[in-house]
DNA sequence: TTATTAAAGGATAATAATTATCCTTTAAGC
DNA sequence: GCTTAAAGGATAATTATTATCCTTTAATAA
């Protein structure tokens, strides 16, 4: 989808920045703030570090992207999709998505604690195929 | 195993605080910064915030905890156990563990990937069983 | 279009979280 | 009991994030 339509859709606002904003995360997959301050400056040489914050802030409140938060990993933030899972690799920090059934884990998860789940946080880490041959 | 034992075996040095550290998060389970710091002042009035954290740091590097992370929530700390996943209810906060067999999810994964996968960080969120009657 | 207005952007101050530093105290091994 | 390297405590420094305030701009309706 376009991201102006993708912004109308969730009631934010139209702006460059924004479009910036989205235009990265869907070339990138996944961005941090830092990656995102640094790639935004390129385009838009007075952005503030406040704005993007405050964006950020505003599309996760707003249910347009997620954050992804993992031990040694600085959060990443995407634009929403189907519930998938990710993949970190520890030697070469290369982080990707994998389309993987859930199903089975979140009703196996729901059946054995009677939680009604919604949501998921799922980083798998260790070695991606070049770094394993290093 | 008894908590000296646990920091010997991973070459950290037996001190009251560590003791304290360790005792707590096996009678909660997980904690974080802020009640770890609550909690030890205690038994140690003049603790200081750096102990904690330069004490959750030499524990995380020789693997005796491990940190879980996810969005909306505060950093968690358990010590090393069997794999696992965790629940997350958003209404209450209640966190917990879930033993679940997490084989078939890291064996699909690494045959669609090629990742030689070591690690899991697994949050499930939603409601659990008393916040969904609510 | 243009005028109006609420919201967004930018600069920067304030706050919160974490790490670094430095000196004192203590655990571990002889 | 000594010795010594490491740990603890106090606090400064750094980093990350949020708040504030004023300026600019997108959305809407005349």
């Amino acid at each position: 989808m376009n991201s102006e339509l993708l912004l109308r859709e969730h009631d934010l606002k139209v702006t460059p920045q924004r479009l910036g904003i989205l235009s990265l995360m869907k070339i990138r997959g996944h961005v941090d703030v830092e990656e995102l301050f640094s790639e935004m400056k390129k385009q838009f040489s007075s952005i503030s570090l406040a704005t993007l914050y405050k964006n950020v802030n505003a599309m996760l409140e707003k249910h347009l992207i997620t954050e992804i938060k993992a031990p040694n990993f600085k959060a990443k933030y995407e634009i929403v999709k189907e519930p998938h899972i990710h993949l970190l690799c520890k030697e070469c920090d290369e982080f990707v998505d994998l389309d993987l059934d859930l199903e089975s884990l979140i009703s196996d998860a729901s059946k054995k604690s009677n939680y009604q789940l919604k949501e998921s946080c799922v980083v798998l880490s260790g070695l991606c195929k070049k770094c394993q041959t290093k």
